[in-house]
RNA sequence: GCGCCAAUAGCUCAGUUGGAUAGAGCAACUGCCUUCUAAGCAGUAGGUCGGGGGUUCGAAUCCCUCUUGGCGUGCCA
């Protein structure tokens, strides 16, 4: 457990004697039931590094002023041992606490004896949690929004794993069904155009160069062998040939861009081993489906959906929600992960509901499936948006996008805003090379602390351990205020996690290169104090392991020089 | 029509789950490098928190309502 953390705890409970001990002294009274209060860190420092509430919630319980309950708290409250030193009391009737001495040498000793695990928690308790990401259609190449889409589930992956979850990734390829189908379609006619007149492309068919490519390069190998053939025995040697190219290249792709799975799960595989059909069964059995107009149909609004929906087509085909709920029975049953995690654009929130009333109805709990709903990304060019259009082929590519501006930038700016919120990637600045683009300022602060280390040790000068007293020479508002972030960090991640949200921890890691860059600039490492001068080595050593783990959480590189 | 999400400084966004004087970054202006990286720092200016009601000690935050925008509401995925 963090000092932070143990200090909140410790604080907490000396509130709650503090209650105890007045009421027994009868300055409080016996009947009144404490209310729950909150401790928090005041949004402005200078009121003090922690604060409750907790005169002001009870005022109505004890029926007394909020000042006058806090009074009476402060004069029987006890903050040995807390790490605190002292409180007051302030504006409404909020009591105010100050870190000890002691506190600030404890984070510095904290994270330097935990180095790459500062950090980390057992908060999720090693529950096995299945992050599922990007599972882009294998029809095509990724765009941009599978990338905020990879940058966002990877980071948040890595972010679980740090609250102390057990976490894998997972690609779910969507290779059967309609989409498939769809592909065929597209790469049949363009094959055949090679061939002969009066193929013409659909309207919803895949219009992209990809296709044209494949076909070319299909009949290169192949030649006119498969004009005279079936439509069936064309369209499956198609497939064959072209599916696995595209299943490569996603893997390809998404390894460039750091992201590596665990697992690549197959919809084929629901498909092939029956489950897709056993879903229906199982629904049917249980009472749960009707048919109408030759479909079937499951009773969705009987388990809090909106709509009923179509399982069955009247062709006799399923619709692309039974292979999903097959796939996430299989996360949630078959292979018995605690949590699911889906991250999906925001366009299948309608679907949602629909996917958790049928895992209802199978007698999952549905509470188990939580999904990541994440906005549209508009690319920004020269202040213009550059709008995005799937149909016409024209698409921005991840690849694309990849090659024009750095990785690091693209995993730093898909977490800057929260998945819900609409993201504005401006290119401009993701390729720029100055304290305007906020990765670079992040690791800008990294690089001049590896390079203070650098300079000093050119002068023999080595970091050693320091004792209370060497810690206690902190006192500047630019290392107390560092010291204070630095030690929110396991904090931060847990809340990361619980909100299932990584550009908290994005946002968290820019603070942190600020008050560094403001320590950089009102203290000096290098100093003729030698007992000062360690004691800032450790805490840039401190900053240098918080920024250093953030990066490797993002998968970020973290340079020593710049 | 119904449902989900949003609206905060000129722009892009935070706002610790109802707390103290609503904060950053860009853009604008003014300063700071013979001393560890100026890819940095300090400062000035910028606000009817979309509008209107309500809840209470206290609201950007919760409830109602209206306005505007995005998305959904397929025997498409």
């Amino acid at each position: 457990m963090s000092s932070a953390n143990q200090t909140v705890n410790n604080l907490k409970q000396a509130l709650i004697n503090a209650f105890e001990k007045a009421q027994e002294a009868g300055s409080l009274s016996k009947e009144a039931q404490v209310p729950d209060f909150a401790i928090e860190t005041p949004a402005d420092r200078s009121h003090g590094d922690l604060a409750t509430n907790a005169a002001m919630v009870s005022a109505r319980a004890f029926r007394l002023a909020p000042r006058k309950i806090a009074e009476i708290i402060t004069d029987n409250i006890s903050l040995d041992g807390t790490g605190l030193e002292r409180c007051e009391i302030a504006g409404p009737g909020f009591i105010n606490f100050f870190y000890a001495k002691s506190f600030y040498a404890s984070v510095l000793e904290e994270i330097k004896t935990q180095g790459k695990n500062y950090g980390r928690s057992d908060h999720g308790q090693g529950k096995k949690v299945l992050v599922e990401f990007v599972s882009a259609n294998p029809t095509g190449p990724m765009h941009v929004g599978n990338a905020r889409g990879g940058a966002l589930g990877d980071t948040l992956a890595s972010v679980l794993d740090y609250a102390g979850y057990d976490v894998e990734r997972e690609f779910y390829v969507n290779d059967a069904g309609n989409q498939i189908e769809k592909f065929a379609t597209s790469l049949e006619i363009r094959y055949m155009q090679i061939y002969k007149d009066g193929y013409e492309m659909p309207e919803d068919a895949y219009h992209g160069q990809d296709i044209i490519d494949h076909a070319k390069k299909f009949a290169d190998i192949y030649g006119d062998k498969y004009v005279e053939a079936t439509s069936d025995e064309r369209r499956k040697a198609l497939v064959e040939y072209a599916l696995p190219l595209n299943i490569e290249g996603l893997e390809r792709d998404l390894l460039k861009y750091r992201i590596k799975y665990d697992n690549w799960f197959r919809e084929s595989t629901l498909h092939n081993s029956g489950a897709v059909k056993d879903i229906v069964a199982l629904l049917t059995e249980k009472g749960h489906t009707y048919e109408q107009e030759g479909a079937v149909w499951f009773k969705a609004t009987a388990f809090g959906a909106d709509k009923d929906f179509v399982l069955v087509r009247s062709n006799g085909l399923p619709t692309y929600v039974v292979p999903d709920i097959a796939y996430h029975y299989n996360k949630l049953v078959t292979r018995n992960f605690d949590k699911a995690i889906d991250v999906l654009g925001a366009d299948h929130h309608g679907y949602v509901p629909r996917l958790k009333a049928a895992l209802t109805a199978l007698g999952v709990d549905a509470s188990r499936l939580d999904v990541v709903l994440m906005q549209m990304v508009f690319l920004v060019k020269d202040g213009d948006r550059v709008k995005l259009s799937k149909r016409s082929g024209k698409a921005i590519t991840l690849v694309t996008l990849l090659d024009e501006i750095p990785i690091d930038a693209a995993r730093f700016f898909f977490n800057l805003r929260e998945a819900n919120t609409p993201l504005e990637f401006d290119l401009d600045l993701a390729v720029e090379k100055s304290s305007q683009n906020p990765v670079y300022y992040v690791q800008y602060a990294h690089a001049r602390i590896c390079n203070i280390l650098k300079m000093l040790a050119q002068e023999n000068i080595k970091p050693v351990d320091c004792t209370e007293e060497d810690y206690a020479l902190l006192t500047a508002p630019e290392e107390v205020e560092l010291i204070n972030k630095l030690s929110a960090f396991t904090e931060e991640i847990v809340s990361s996690a619980k909100d299932y949200d990584p550009s908290r921890i994005t946002r968290y890691v820019y603070d942190v290169a600020t008050l560094f860059h403001k320590f950089y600039n009102a203290c000096r490492v290098k100093n003729e104090n030698t007992s000062l001068m360690q004691a800032r080595l450790a805490l840039c050593l401190a900053t240098r392991t918080v920024i250093a783990n953030i990066l490797d959480m993002f998968k970020i590189t973290a340079p020593e020089s710049m």
